[in-house]
DNA sequence: TTGAAAGCGTTACCAC
DNA sequence: GTGGTAACGCTTTCAA
């Protein structure tokens, strides 16, 4: 691969104003040098390498991306949408998978420092946990996706960014979507484990029933995964939490599920005791995985607007990075509803326009 | 942070002896220097710089995983055996989408020379074309994974590893597990477009069949989908395919589908059509994504081993990078079969033992 | 407007 | 057994 050198010596250049054309500094150059030069580049097919660049600047254009797991559709859909936006400012994305484990986290970080990466998006992780204070002392700074950080700060300043979809507003969206379409009596079915995401949801969800004057006594519906974490363990514990549903002494006619795979779960395990989605009981979900478009019918469910999120995140990491005492900021995004097939639309009336 | 100097010094040797305990060469070392060493790394949290290294060595413990979208469930589940195999011989996986544009994929490649990324592996992609023959010639080392690659290298050496499951048995495993169970009639559905991982999995249906001394005439069903390659999109299809496949003539008792993404799709539309599954119809898809096994009924599906094939591209990617000499492998991998409950059990048989 | 040269952290060759 | 040192390809300061 040819160098900086050879394409000086190809434009007839120092290596110093060929490394002024890699850096933009062009304005002050003769058109005809600078012509020459990205001449020679063109024909000697050169890119400059990083590695070099990297040791010189301590910048690699690399972005870590920290997710639980992968194959988590959740995580699939921002990981694409973080390798987009990440590309159109040119950085590529180290993937990261933790399995829920903090010897996973660990070995990330301390690669990440390693690979010369300066920034890091953190999915779904508690970022109070030792290795990433130590960490972001060490100056890589962190974006936290999704936070199951503590709540409030107790007035002192963040010490990472946290981007999140508004959990609170989701709750309420899903449960405002079914009350619109004339459901009375909606529960809400969760996994066990608290987190404050979850605690949120359902914060959104029993606020938006107080204010429409529903009791809100035994709404919740709850049980323990296997694994909190995996969709396999969710949808299963889905199956399982649709009996509980059924003999609910609020006798509910809808269900907002904290996450697409619980619906989908509770879908299943519904249908097998024979109860009709949409007809017999409505259904919302959180999330908006693929997987909510392909089954049948078609899963209703509130979505984090995880483009706009993703570019914010790089756009936040690249100007940390460029400027580390540039304060973090916490910021929440508005969930989207997206509007499928298991609703019940009353009768007479068309569903689309509510 | 800390770099070999400091360690060095630390320790009150010289660097050379440092980087000798890097790289292994202690077997002619005193024991006590080694301790002075470690110690000296531990003391002062060293990790060695790998742009330094890679600057140096030209070798980056990066590796390129290039997949259509990650957001497809069977990219992401290899995206993560791939992580993991990684993982085990201390290399990141530099990740990146397609989207199916060629211009991506060369930004890619263009991008691993950059980084110093030696070796690749693409998913799903076309190797014939001109940007991989390139980086090829340049010295990057490609695998290939479920290819698409025409088939017969022509007595040539082939150019990449390919790694892929065997279609063709997938196919033949699939509708045997029917056959199996009592099927009399089955059909193969599919997009249209062909590739040659399609025609294997075709060829190994109808071979089979007529094995088993069926008439084959009539039994591929197939539809354009409007995008070839979203999920979404497949499962489309797979809904609108159900009607063709309940008019077919050969009137159809059991259905293999080319993935499992059209299989659901198909469960959607027979079901709106009054057709139950497994009552009605069986259905096996191909792929066994996350989803096969929570829609109800659970989809039976034929699946590549993963963990296995993941093992052995970077196993090969490693060696090759080692030894550029080292000519490229095609292999093949014998699918399993994931028994869920989409195909009928027969009358007084149980199932699970067949 | 362009060039020379030091140095980023590591490796590996050759001395001792 | 261990140490000195020249690279690897780039950026950047200073000088011309």
């Amino acid at each position: 691969m040819a160098n900086i050198r050879d394409v000086a010596q190809h434009a007839g250049v120092s290596v110093s104003t060929v490394s002024n054309v890699l850096n933009g500094r062009t304005d002050q150059m003769r058109k005809e040098t600078l012509k020459r030069i990205e001449d020679a580049m063109a024909a000697l097919g050169y890119s400059p390498n990083r590695a070099a660049q990297q040791l010189k600047t301590g910048q690699a254009r690399m972005i870590g991306l920290l997710v639980p797991s992968i194959v988590n559709p959740s995580f699939a859909a921002l990981a694409r949408e973080v390798d987009l936006a990440a590309g159109s400012r040119q950085f590529r994305v180290l993937l990261g998978n933790t399995y829920r484990k903090e010897s996973e986290e660990s070995a990330f970080i301390e690669d990440m420092f390693a690979h010369g990466v300066r920034g890091i998006i953190v999915a779904a992780s508690d970022m109070e946990k030792p290795h990433f204070r130590q960490a972001a002392r060490k100056g890589m700074i962190m974006i936290n996706y999704d936070s199951r950080m503590s709540a409030d700060s107790g007035g002192a300043l963040p010490r990472f960014d946290t981007i999140s979809m508004d959990n609170e507003a989701a709750g309420r969206m899903a449960v405002q979507h079914l009350l619109d379409r004339g459901c009375r009596s909606p529960v809400f079915v969760t996994e066990a484990t608290p987190t404050v995401g979850r605690g949120c949801k359902v914060g959104g969800f029993l606020a938006a029933l107080r204010e429409a004057g529903i009791d809100v006594e035994g709404r919740i519906i709850e049980g323990k995964a296997r694994s909190a974490y995996g969709d396999t363990e969710m949808s299963e514990l889905g199956q399982a939490l649709a009996a509980q549903v059924i003999e609910s002494g609020v006798r509910p006619d809808s269900i907002v599920a904290i996450n697409d795979a619980l619906a989908i779960g509770l879908m299943g395990g519904l249908r097998r005791a024979g109860v009709a989605i949409p007809r017999d009981m409505s259904l919302v979900g959180i999330d908006n995985i693929l997987l909510a478009g392909l089954v049948t019918p078609g899963l209703t469910s509130v979505m984090p607007p995880l483009r706009e999120m993703a570019e914010l995140m790089i756009d936040r990491l690249i100007t940390r990075i460029d400027d580390p005492r540039c304060p973090p900021q916490e910021q929440l995004f508005a969930p989207q509803l997206i509007v499928r097939e298991s609703v019940r639309v009353p009768e007479g009336e068309n569903g689309a326009n509510i």
